[in-house]
DNA sequence: TGATCTCCGATCAATATGGTCGTACTAAGA
DNA sequence: TCTTAGTACGACCATATTGATCGGAGATCA
């Protein structure tokens, strides 16, 4: 039902978790390791370390070895948007299974495919919210999202 | 990674091909069987009547029994969202499993968690997106999604 | 050198999903 | 009224995905 998956869900709290670190203002610049994130936020320890290892991979945080090591951000909050760190760990937003199809083309349907255009631009739309938002937009109490509410007019309702 | 389930997708073929078919210039009115739609888009004909019935049981088509028989739009196609298409299939819309929770409130991250507010945020604007799509709207060939382009000035990237 | 970290690969269990079968019920038409 | 073409319904299995675990290897610092 359109759910985004735990790992994805861990990555979020955990990169929010380091910024709030990195940003507050006690110990800023301060490494965060695996533990602590787990034990804060009542997550399994291996899974968490597995999906930050994920992460320093795709480069949106950098990994430092050996005691007293840790995690840290590779670039300020507000370069690193939500939807890169879902599809870091999901891989391509893809809201059908024959969205991101090469030439090949194995979907039985789509010869006669009627809904495929009109999805391809609902996932465009909802690929553009995730990535409209940031890591900063979620810790400031800042406005988060912008689409909705006033700046809909030109749509309806 | 935000995926509608297939059950969810052939019901968007399938009503999608009823009301062009009620809608269509020849034979309007007509009812439609299941066996017809499954052929058309290679859907396995079990699976199809199964989704079928379930949209009816919602009120989204009306059934008609005995030879003949087949199904129907139970209100114009303008009146019939995205959103309660795939909510008729998949239950209602929920990003995160703790979306929905109630006041038992058994997510273990809850206490601390950082990231609900925003994310039920992004549930909300996703669920506006496929709200104000009908099926109307995917049938013509009218501008599809309004919402992205020039609301998205604020933010940007 | 030893303790404390991250890194990496393999593996297992639970759940969700896609798909199948068999039977009962209903209405149209011969 | 009997047959037939269709839906209704529920149980069922197979497979894919996801969540979670384990064990060892490599790095860094005291
Ligand atoms: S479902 Fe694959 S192309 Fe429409
Ligand atoms: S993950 Fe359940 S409340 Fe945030």
């Amino acid at each position: 039902m359109l759910k985004i998956s735990k790992k994805a869900d861990y990555a979020l709290m955990a990169l929010q978790h380091i910024a709030s670190v990195q940003f507050g203002d006690v110990t800023p610049g301060r490494v965060v390791n695996t533990k602590e994130i787990a034990e804060e936020y009542n997550i399994p320890l291996e899974l968490l370390a597995k999906v930050l290892q994920v992460l320093s991979k795709q480069g949106l945080i950098e990994s430092h070895n050996g005691p007293k090591g840790g995690y840290l951000l590779a670039r300020s909050a507000r370069q690193i948007t939500i939807a890169q760190i879902i599809e870091s760990i999901e891989g391509p937003l893809a809201i059908t299974d024959c969205s991101h199809e090469k030439d090949g083309d194995f979907c039985m349907q789509r010869e006669h495919c009627n809904i495929r255009t009109p999805l391809l631009k609902i996932q465009d739309s909802i690929y553009q919210l995730l990535n409209n938002m940031t890591l900063g937009d979620m810790m400031g109490g800042t406005p988060l999202i912008t689409i909705q509410s006033p700046s809909a007019q030109g749509v309806e309702r």
